[in-house]
RNA sequence: GGGCGGGUAGCUCAGCGGUAGAGCGCUGGCCUUACAAGCCGGAUGUCGCAGGUUCGAAACCUGUCCCGCCCACCA
């Protein structure tokens, strides 16, 4: 039996095979016509970038634990998985590589590129796939979706038409985010800002024309942090109230460097008269508040950058110039002109490109947007209303508060990759044409036959928005879509909790007229184990395949930071990880189970995650742990028939003990998986499998096994075989593979499937309540834990055995310990039965410990030090004066017995009773210390 | 400038009204026939600081100091 099994669990083989017999087996499918309730969950589908990182690795764990729960809670499950096209990012891996090859897309062509990017998306979504699958993710792999496929492009498309044809996708001219490095605009979720930025604000002169000096100033100084930007000037405000600039108002400016006369204009909303020089130039085409100010005086808006990031024809001599020379250009020449007028440091904030890192420009551009404010609040008063749920809560605030003050979304990109916008622009009259067809032969407003189509693609975002529905087939009315929409839980990081949560709410209410899911539940960021977000300037990435299958850690670090020396990677990793100084050459494998385990142990609320190989690694001992618990059962429990029910009516203590803590145990695991704190409900079950099952529970049966009487085998093997049975099912959505590797051989009831990822979860009532036995086991394992820390604490050899009394005055625990004392005999290794008795004369050479009105008195004649034992004794009484000084305290306050809980009065009173016992002994105890020499 | 989160054992964190918990680390003893990836013991905390509410606060309120995120157009 035993033999058959090595002694540690090894799980790379066992999670290959067993992965591909749920493959096999369909286990995964999902089936419209299914009558069971259903239970979805839409997957957030992965970018083709490259391949997945440890926050997939999070996102995949938690939402296989989710499906697995629930599919053994016989729903009719599906998790809708999928890849995303992720436009910019992608487009951006393969243009860097194309780099290497002193390429640019230019260089292929448009066409030619988008083969390019079409194999590396089939090359990269397939890794991704496999990785998932290797995770153990239970996806419904039939139904894998692209959010490039035909039908999705198709919803994609009607989705723009629709939102089109009512007024909330429109096209217009405006200041827009413009990353000068990709050539793109951008939302402005995808401009991040970076903070607290040393910069300098630079002053210079616009001289006054026509000024009289003897009238005051000749000229205007005006601050800002972007000199360059001063080409495009066609303003200079002031408040209207600044006395310093009255004489001002009506007056022109002369700009020094373009034949240009630009008005001095007063505006109260852009002039703070306490910054700067109380002057501000005006630069409508290139700021967002300049552009509003040129709205408010009819200002002309001067662009002067190309999409490149250098200066148009607009910019003078300056023009051709890249941003940042211009910059130092422009003050030069400006030194030379005589109107610099100094600068002085000054700390700003730089709005950066997420995806490329340089500094975004606002430029005016057209481009198409769509109008939000009418979706957002449908989708506030869906979170208000309790339609959708967001967990943890605290990001309710969050949500609202950025729908409430949303800005309209531009939603074109000057990109290849992704969805081709649906418009024909006419090129003899300019008409504009938006439609579900492929083309457009003829202008329906002057009949020309010339229209090409919209050079631009949509933000990717706008195909994440339709996920929950497009990949159930809409807008057709698919069966698909009528059983599965909505789904009931959103997983997912919260750092797209604007650019896709949100969204998806809103075009889900939109188009479906119903909320695209009933639960938000959003997770923290992984990060290193230093905290720190993982990247690739700090070396600190894992693949998780790597902790999954075992890797050295020279390419470890080599992936973590390529093109870097190992020595240099190495040093960089080991800082980001310290625990693994300790671990050798690399990891080891530690199985997809210990990964998922570590992951869902973490508390889904916390905003960071950190990873430490060290607690993975207790994980994958907790693996080794279940496994060798099985293999002890399995060689105690042979021909055992399970009927599915707890035993009906156990004798003894030991088995009335599991199956209550058993029954409790899987309870708090189902209310911790659905309360979304996956933390618990693995904990619970951690706990409940280590501390109880194997640390009390396996050692209390090993004494009936070895001389039991017939009848307690028999029951004590129906209690183990299903208290293991059970275990393994509640456990099974956090570690598919070990559970499905152990419960094959398991004895299990007949009416089991062929899996247990079928097989029904577990519930309070595969237990069986019993309180007394709880409150006795605990009284038993106290006595059994005094009795060992005696033995302990006076070096008694483990093996040796010794002399055992218990004492007491309550004659239900006389009783209690009675009955139960071989197992006392067994587990704390006494010299034949332990005596049980009432109080009396102290006996010579033993020594005692009080738990709860229990005295505990070991033998331990020859082997006691009396003067250690004084000290232990000392030691253990001050501890009890300062316990008892504080409950003194609290039950003589009037106010705490009058105000407090009967409950907690009566445990207080309780406790003090037992610490006064227990005074007392030691008391007496120590008074006989010195006879222990002798 | 607003908003959010955090500061608990050496480390990472859980607890969020009844006098502190886990994992790892540390430490003493054990190869006890499921597991040394293990077993049996042990030590360790003015719960950021200051006030307040309460019979009682790590938990609630106020202020304050650090740290981290998010949002925002101060030139």
């Amino acid at each position: 039996m035993t033999e058959e099994l090595p002694k540690a669990y090894e799980p790379a083989e066992a999670e290959a095979r067993w992965y591909a017999f749920w493959v096999e087996h369909g286990v995964f499918r999902a089936d419209a016509k299914d009558p069971r309730p259903t239970y979805v969950i839409a997957m957030p589908p992965p970018n083709v970038t490259g391949s997945l990182h440890m926050g997939h690795a999070l996102l995949d764990t938690i939402q296989d634990v989710l499906i697995r729960h629930e599919r053994m809670h016989d729903k009719n499950v599906l998790w809708q998985p999928g890849v995303d096209h992720a436009g910019i990012a992608t487009q951006t891996v393969v243009e860097r590589q194309l780099r290497r090859e002193g390429k640019t897309r230019h260089d292929l062509g448009r066409d030619e590129f988008l083969r390019r990017v079409w194999a590396w998306k089939e090359q990269s979504g397939g890794r991704i796939v496999e990785q998932m699958k290797v995770m153990g993710v239970s996806a419904d792999w039939d139904r894998l979706k692209f959010t490039m496929d035909p039908d999705l492009s198709r919803a994609v498309r009607e989705a723009f038409v629709r939102l089109h044809e009512e007024g909330l996708i429109y096209r217009a001219t405006r200041l827009v985010n413009w990353d000068v490095e990709t050539r793109t605009v951008l939302s402005d979720l995808e401009v991040d800002t970076e903070e607290n930025v040393q910069g300098e604000l630079y002053e210079f002169a616009y001289p006054v024309v026509g000024a009289d000096p003897t009238k005051g100033a000749t000229e205007l100084v005006v601050a800002t942090t972007r000199p360059e930007t001063m080409l495009g000037d066609t303003a200079v405000a002031v408040h209207p109230d600044d006395p310093r600039y009255t004489h001002l108002h009506g007056k022109k400016l002369r700009h020094p460097f373009v034949d240009r006369e630009i008005p001095i204009v007063t505006d109260a909303v852009l002039v703070d008269m306490k910054f700067g020089t109380g002057a501000v130039k005006v630069t409508p085409a290139h700021d967002w508040n300049d552009f509003a100010t040129g709205k408010r005086h009819g200002l002309p808006e001067i662009n002067i950058l190309n999409l490149d990031g250098t200066i148009n024809e607009n910019g003078g001599e300056f023009a051709g110039m890249e941003r940042f020379q211009a910059r130092k250009a422009v003050k030069r020449k400006l030194a030379e002109v005589g109107l610099e007028r100094g600068s002085k440091p000054h700390v700003m904030t730089l709005p950066r490109s997420q995806r490329s890192g340089v500094v975004v420009e606002p430029i005016i551009s057209t481009q198409w947007f769509v109008k939000m404010e009418p979706l957002a609040q449908p989708a506030l008063a869906a979170v208000k209303d309790g339609r959708t749920v967001i967990l943890p809560e605290d990001w309710v605030k969050t949500y609202d508060h950025w729908l409430e003050n949303i800005q309209d979304w531009c939603i074109s990109r000057q990109l290849w990759w992704g969805h081709r916008i649906p418009a024909f622009h006419c090129k003899g009259c300019a008409h504009v044409v938006v439609t579900r067809e492929d083309s457009v032969s003829k202008c329906p407003k002057c009949g020309g036959a010339d229209l090409a189509q919209d050079e631009d693609v949509l933000d990717t975002w706008f195909s994440s928005a339709l996920w929950p529905f497009s990949t159930l087939g809409w807008p057709e009315k698919t069966p698909d879509l009528a059983r599965f929409y909505p789904s009931d839980d959103m997983s997912t990081g919260y750092d797209i909790l604007f650019f896709w949560v949100a969204r998806m709410m809103m075009m889900g209410l939109h188009f479906m007229g119903e909320v695209p899911f009933r639960r938000v539940l959003l997770n923290g960021l992984v990060v290193d184990e230093t905290g720190e977000k993982m990247s690739k300037v700090k070396a600190n990435s894992i693949d998780p395949l790597d902790l999954i299958h075992g890797a050295p850690f020279d390419s470890v670090v080599q992936k973590a930071l390529p093109g870097a020396s190992v020595a240099e990677a190495s040093q960089k990793f080991k800082r980001a990880y310290p625990s693994v100084a300790q671990m050798g050459q690399g990891f080891p494998a530690y199985g997809a189970d210990a990964v998922r385990l570590t992951l869902a142990s973490h508390s889904p609320q916390a905003r960071r995650i950190a990873l430490s190989p060290k607690r993975i690694e207790g994980y994958r001992n907790f693996c080794n742990k279940v496994y060798n618990a099985v293999r002890f059962s399995l060689g105690n429990v042979g021909g055992v028939t399970l009927s599915g029910k707890p035993p009906a009516a156990p004798k003894l203590l030991v088995n009335r003990w599991i199956l209550s803590r058993l029954g409790r145990a899987v309870e708090e695991s189902t209310a911790g998986i659905r309360g979304f704190r996956l933390d618990e409900g693995s904990g619970a079950l951690y706990h409940f499998f280590w501390n109880e099952l194997c640390d009390w529970y396996l050692e209390l049966t090993k004494p009936i096994f070895l001389e039991g009487s017939d009848a307690e085998k028999a029951e004590t093997r129906e209690t183990l075989a299903h208290s293991i049975e059970t275990a393994l099912r509640a456990l099974h959505p956090f570690v598919p593979f070990v559970t499905e590797e152990l419960w094959q051989r398991v004895p299990r009831p007949a009416s089991r499937p062929k899996t247990i990822a079928l097989a029904p979860y577990p519930t309070r009532a595969d237990g069986r309540d019993d309180p007394e036995a709880e409150q006795d086991a605990k009284r038993l394992m106290d006595v059994i834990t005094a009795a060992r820390t005696i033995r302990s604490e006076h070096e008694v050899h483990p093996g040796a055995k010794v002399p055992l009394r218990l004492r007491t005055t309550d004659a239900g625990a006389r009783s209690l310990l009675s009955a139960e004392a071989r197992f006392v005999a067994f587990l704390a290794k006494t010299d034949g039965a332990p005596v049980v008795e009432g109080p009396g004369e102290r006996p010579r050479g033993f020594v005692v410990s009080v738990t709860g009105d229990v005295e505990v008195l070991v033998g331990l004649k020859g082997l006691v030090e009396g003067k250690k034992e004084a000290e232990r004794i000392e030691r253990t009484l001050k501890k009890i004066e300062k316990d008892l000084a504080g409950l003194e305290k609290r039950l003589s306050d009037p106010k705490f017995l009058a105000n407090a809980p009967a409950e907690v009065v009566v445990q207080a009173k309780d406790q003090k009773a037992q610490l006064e016992r227990q005074r007392e002994r030691l008391a007496e105890e120590r008074g006989l210390v010195a006879e222990l020499d002798e």
